[in-house]
RNA sequence: GCGAGUGUAGCUCAGGGGUAGAGCACGACCUUGCCAAGGUCGGGGUCGAGGGUUCAAAUCCCUUCACUCGCUCCA
């Protein structure tokens, strides 16, 4: 586990070294789970985003891309059940695992105690007959006041925590009239947590007249309310996918563990509509072709894993997780669901708009089933990281590589003149101004050839291209190659078409 | 949120009341010329912030801020 934990560690220094990854804010002090993507980590970034919009749209006749807004009308969080599942104080017992709304359980202790009191004076109803005189003996019972000066006092106090948001003292008010939790039996609370997961703001000029507005906690709804538009617009046939690459903000209570999970962290994710009957199969589909694209940038099995859900989301009938070894463990990268037709519905519900889809194979309108996939961008970008990230023994000490897959590498060549002198950085510019069309090139002319190599290994570079005396004579390049060291004498000519086969998919 | 830990140069750290240090990195020049290793010179820090004790605080005390690591959920 230390080997581990000191794995992390170096990939974050190596990120924020090689200009991929810096923490936020840093001169003041950084702000805890966001981070900032350097010049090589916005490279890299981008060729993740831009290999995926490739295999999910470009490559596909049968899925269409969208941007939608991260503002969006706050009703739809209420249709998407985002508003009411996180809003409310909660607190977990520890045992069980299960979970609980704080106030509730007080709500449910007092109403014990209520009942206990009517049973009291129901008790004392048929002992005394007709003469029974049900305030006096609410008055003169002992054991009647004393479980009305608990639930008075207990009300009060509930109520007064709930309104200054002290859940401190809420918490062991809980411990205090000693609630058990009904499936562990024990009081063995976790503390009490209120889960604002969407972050709000306001929308408008003048402050009293603003309304509440939410950043999106997941770019998918944003996919739903378009449904209609871009069926039409798209021509689309049912099964048809449609894809969004964006932000999103959770306001996760702890956010950890470098940028695996952020605050503000980006999504690639793409809902597949389907005929229902027929979400099954299709999600036993995306499954495997999400899994297969995995593999084609490198992970191979031994750090994939499938991990089916058996407690579903709200909106699912079937969920699994594709997971990574992380070297903090196998933790989940993309999520495969089962959406069902829940989202479509409740917007159809909240709007009183129609979301159907009319089949014209069977002469009849249905509302889509949805299956979806969803990607952490920043995680497929720690994956990537972690997958490369080699110290490899050599002679005469350690070689750090980044063994990046070349056509995620942020830059494919390194133009590198042997020396600084006699014309080679000219004629090395000259070969960089060439290829820099075709390729995103690093010119570097400082230090050793041997030391720009092991910089270029270190950043993930693939190719260094080095000119020397003889280049000057004959237009030939020595090529190295950065996994294994190798080199090749080459035209350049020859080099644009050798780099470009290893950059096809 | 709770508990523990850490804040001194870009990085890794030393210094524990008396003029702010090392190695690496960085910049310039020279040298070498296909796998990080030569030389010379140089830039860079109110020691996380605020307060207190003291003739004197990076150092002792208090407060605070930030980060890291554990404990649950999610992409």
């Amino acid at each position: 586990m230390s080997n581990n934990s000191t794995d992390l560690k170096k990939i974050i220094s190596h990120c924020k070294e090689y200009g991929y990854v810096f923490p936020s804010s840093e001169i003041y002090d950084g702000l805890s789970a966001c981070y900032d993507y350097g010049p090589f980590g916005v490279e890299l970034k981008n060729n993740i985003k831009d290999y995926w919009w490739r295999s999910m749209v470009r490559l596909r006749l049968d899925v269409v891309g969208l941007d939608s807004s991260i503002f969006m009308h706050p009703d739809i969080w209420k249709a998407s059940g985002h508003v009411d599942a996180f809003n409310d104080p909660l607190i977990d017992n520890k045992d069980s695992k299960k979970r609980y709304r704080a106030d509730q359980i007080v709500e449910n202790y007092i109403d014990k105690i209520v009942a206990k009191v009517d049973k009291e004076i129901k008790k004392a109803e048929k002992r005394f007959g007709d003469n029974f005189n049900k305030n006096q003996f609410i008055k003169t019972s002992d054991r009647v006041q004393q479980n009305l000066k608990k639930i008075n006092e207990t009300k009060e106090l509930l109520n007064k925590y709930l309104a200054d948001e002290d859940f401190r003292s809420l918490k062991k008010l809980i411990e205090d009239i000693g609630v058990v939790c009904p499936v562990s039996g024990t009081s063995n609370w976790t503390d009490i947590r209120k889960f604002n997961l969407m972050f709000s703001t306001k929308i408008g000029s003048v402050a009293d007249q603003a309304s509440q507005l939410y950043l999106r906690p997941e770019t998918a709804q944003g996919i739903f309310v378009n449904f209609l538009s871009v069926q039409k617009t798209a021509r689309m046939k049912i099964p048809f996918g449609i894809a969004q690459i964006g932000k999103s903000f959770r306001n996760e209570i702890i956010a950890r563990q470098f940028i695996f999970r952020m605050r503000e962290f980006e999504q690639m994710e793409m809902q597949f509509f389907v005929k229902p009957g027929q979400e099954m199969s299709w999600f036993d589909y995306w499954k495997a072709e999400r899994k297969k694209w995995h593999n084609t940038i490198g992970f191979n099995d031994d750090v994939l894993k499938f991990h089916d859900h058996e407690n579903l989301a709200h909106y699912a009938n079937a969920a699994t997780d594709i997971e990574f070894k992380f070297p903090f463990g196998f933790k989940e990268l993309e999520g495969i669901h089962s959406r069902t037709d829940f989202d479509l519905r409740s917007h159809e519900r909240h709007t009183n708009k129609k979301l159907q889809y009319f089949d014209s194979e069977i002469n009849d309108h249905y509302t889509p089933y949805v299956v979806e996939t969803s990607i952490g961008l920043d995680r497929m970008f720690l994956a990537v990281l972690c997958n490369s990230y080699k110290e490899e023994p050599i002679k005469d000490g350690i070689r750090t590589v980044l063994n990046l897959p070349p056509i995620l590498a942020p830059f494919k060549i390194a133009i590198l003149p042997l020396v600084k002198k006699d014309n080679l950085p000219d004629k090395s510019k000259e070969i960089y101004n060439k290829l820099k069309s075709n390729f995103s090139c690093y010119y570097e002319e400082k230090d050793s050839i041997g030391k720009r190599y092991r910089r270029q290994d270190a950043l993930g570079t693939p190719f260094c291209v080095t000119i020397d005396h003889e280049t000057l004579d004959n237009d030939t390049v020595t090529l190295r190659y950065r996994d294994s060291m190798d080199q090749v004498r080459i035209s350049i000519d020859e080099l644009i078409i050798t780099i470009n086969n290893k950059l096809t998919i």
